[in-house]
DNA sequence: CCATGTGAACTACTTCACAGCC
DNA sequence: GGCTGTGAAGTAGTTCACATGG
């Protein structure tokens, strides 16, 4: 494992950028489809645009982790899956529950992305008792009932949370209370989580709503008194202050990968994914 | 829209930040929640904490916005939705499709957070025979072959892809070709699109991998002098959304400033959930 | 007084550009 | 010669702290 990475003042390990973190499953997959096609190495160039981000960003992120390269070469494929999946813990099991079996918790659960980056799903929890005891992607339904005894028996400490959102909250404490300290919320909710315990969120509606606000932009932004019209005197009633508007949503991200462009582009975004169909 | 906008320096639409413009739909969610309880008005402080973000950034965000708040007494709520809805291009409507009625492509058709916040799935789209007829979410599943002619019709302009890997990049081709300028890709892979188009995307395993990263780290460098240096008493609550160009991420970190006091944190969530049972 | 709105300071991230090594 | 690794420069985003105005 590490080389004698001797010195290198605060290069190691300690302190990785979170958007470098962020980007190291991205690497990992561009990898891993050169791995499967047997390429032995890459050069920064090369895998920057396999993963979409430029060049710079990519040899400057690796040297975060250290120096895995070879001058003049490039990177050996094999040897950086290794390294950046031992960088983000993916060399060991990390065994995760679902809570919340609807459409997005079934679709979850049948996302394939998981096992092969060393997530395993130790079950499959609903509050429904209609739910408990259905097979969803191979798995018993179970009830919540069950909650902590399945956290401690298989020292689950990720936790996916894809319940309508009143019961997010109450989920999600007893999560932590059962030993949980990271979760993925699906629900449209703020959990409140005591200190230690990581939360990342994914919410679809907001991201459709960053791009409308671009092409909204796009749109507008060809004519001269474009603006005055829309945000100006604008007809009609603007629905959206309405009140009632929220109810629930539910709702659902998921799938799987990220997406770039080569072309060029915009904006991006991140989020979680599931299995597309 | 109302006021006399007059001037304002560079403060108008033009040169809102990415990072806010990704922040804009969670303050909208907690004031709409705000709205249905018929809370008249809100301060930075209170909005923040039910955003999960801190005050002085909220002010700072809606500074670009325009001055929509009153000194010695806050944002109207009312007022303030209706603001952010319209900033962020709500208060129209925007025909959807989406390309891949698998398992995550249900979840989103059924997902409600897209009625309620200006958007309208126009068309749900498959490529499998089987599939065509049947009817998700109360709307009849078209084949592929009508891809082009849905858009067409529909105007729209909005894409999403929840299709497998494999068939995300033709299915991005076509909806370009056929006038979608932004997309939301579910598919893991990163698509190449021609300038002007934007593209999100969304993966649940990238998230998970950073979650394992963090746990990780929690349970093996808990050595004292280590810690102490980030890791220390970061709260840790980490966002999805990812401001900057393309991968990035929100990271956060709380802890001076705002006040978290009870020994929860008030994180975030903001996701869509589906409907469980 | 109180809470907004904002210049200024600071911190995080990105991009440049080139020295170093294969 | 080619490509990595990295200081240095540049840019974006966050936080401070206080003047401003109801």
């Amino acid at each position: 494992m590490a080389t004698g990475r001797t010195h290198r003042p605060a290069t190691r390990s300690r302190g990785i950028p979170e958007a470098t973190v962020a980007r190291l499953p991205l690497y990992l997959r561009a990898l891993t489809a050169l791995s499967e096609r047997s390429v032995p190495t890459v050069s920064s160039e090369e895998l920057a645009a396999a993963a979409g981000v430029n060049s710079a960003k990519l040899r400057k992120d690796f040297s975060y982790l250290g120096s895995y390269g070879t001058r003049g070469v490039g990177y050996d494929v094999e040897y950086l899956v290794y390294q950046i999946s031992r960088e983000l813990g993916l060399t060991q099991d990390w065994p995760v529950v679902i809570v919340g079996i609807g459409n997005l918790g079934a679709a979850l659960a049948n996302y394939g992305g998981f096992a092969s980056r060393g997530f395993r799903v130790a079950a499959l929890i609903d509050a429904d008792p209609a739910m408990t005891g259905k097979t969803v992607a191979g798995l018993p339904v179970r009830h919540t009932d069950e909650l902590e005894t399945i956290i401690t028996d298989n020292g689950v400490s990720i936790g996916v949370i894809a319940t309508p959102a009143g019961g997010a909250q109450p989920v999600c404490d007893r999560l932590v209370a059962a030993g949980v300290t990271s979760i993925l919320n699906f629900a449209p909710t703020v959990l409140s989580v005591p200190d230690g315990v990581d939360v990342r969120k994914v919410d679809l509606s907001i991201e459709l709503q960053i791009l409308a606000f671009h092409e909204q932009r796009k749109a507008g932004e060809e004519s001269p008194a474009e603006a005055a019209v829309r945000a100006a005197a604008e007809p009609v009633v603007v629905d959206a202050a309405v009140p009632g508007e929220d109810g629930g949503e539910g709702a659902a991200g998921e799938s799987g990968a990220a997406g770039d462009d080569n072309g060029r582009k915009g904006p991006e975004g991140d989020v979680p994914a599931v299995m597309p169909a």
